[in-house]
DNA sequence: ACATGTATGTTACATCAGTAACATCTGTCA
DNA sequence: TGACAGATGTTACTGATGTAACATACATGT
């Protein structure tokens, strides 16, 4: 799985909010923070698609967007390729310490800790 | 600063180690890990060089090069812009949760510490 | 003085990400 | 039914990074 790069990461948070949403709508809602225009902001969910971080749908004749991983496994991994190459930690993560980062519910957190540490298999 | 890449980020390691280091002596011990061709390990060299995340030097007749910040103050750069994107922390970040890395020393963590929580301004 | 091996300088090419315009198609309102 | 708005498809350009070869200069031994 690519994993997402800051752009990237940057739609995929508006649509763990709330998808799925259309093109325009994700513009609405990311495109002031991004600052970019709305063929950018097309270009990068065309892109996000080829690389399956979104799945298309349509829905009443428009195209909408749909995260294919949750926020939890998306970010794990994320976590995992970073604190592997920048701090050389491979085994278990410690996660507690983030637990107020407001990114993630406690479920979510939950979830997260699951796929950090049983092991690198996921379901 | 710029933040260094994937690669840089290992170049740097083997600096961290020792240095000032001649590009075959970083070829030699970082060359086999990253499975470059010497001239693969020159080109990113020379590029760390123009991003000023390397300095050059001249010892007897040799080209040697010498990581410009230091570990700690690399490496709390790449944490706070990592916790910063990805999961929105801004304050002061918790990293007695890493000390186990064996990435840096006791002093070394000090100084990231210090770094990253006294502020955003740098000496 | 010449050859041979390192060191250094220069150039090249692919891919990806950032950023965006142009071109077309289609449905709806007048 | 014709025009316009919005949706979708296609193409383009730039800069960074990964990856590497070619070409040249310099030192050292014979």
């Amino acid at each position: 799985m690519t994993q997402p790069s800051k752009s990237e990461l940057a739609i995929l948070k508006v649509l763990w909010v709330e998808a799925p949403l259309s093109a325009r709508e994700i513009q609405e809602k990311a495109g002031p923070q991004l600052d970019w225009s709305f063929s950018t902001t097309r270009t990068t969910l065309s892109r996000m698609v080829d690389k399956a971080l979104l799945r298309p749908n349509t829905k009443h004749g428009v195209r909408v967007y749909t995260p294919v991983d949750s926020k939890a496994r998306t970010l794990s991994g994320v976590m995992r390729e970073f604190f592997g190459t920048v701090l050389e930690m491979k085994g278990p993560l410690p996660t507690a310490a983030f637990h107020d980062s407001k990114m993630l519910s406690e479920m979510e957190w939950l979830e997260l800790d699951r796929l950090l540490n049983e092991s690198g298999d996921d379901d």
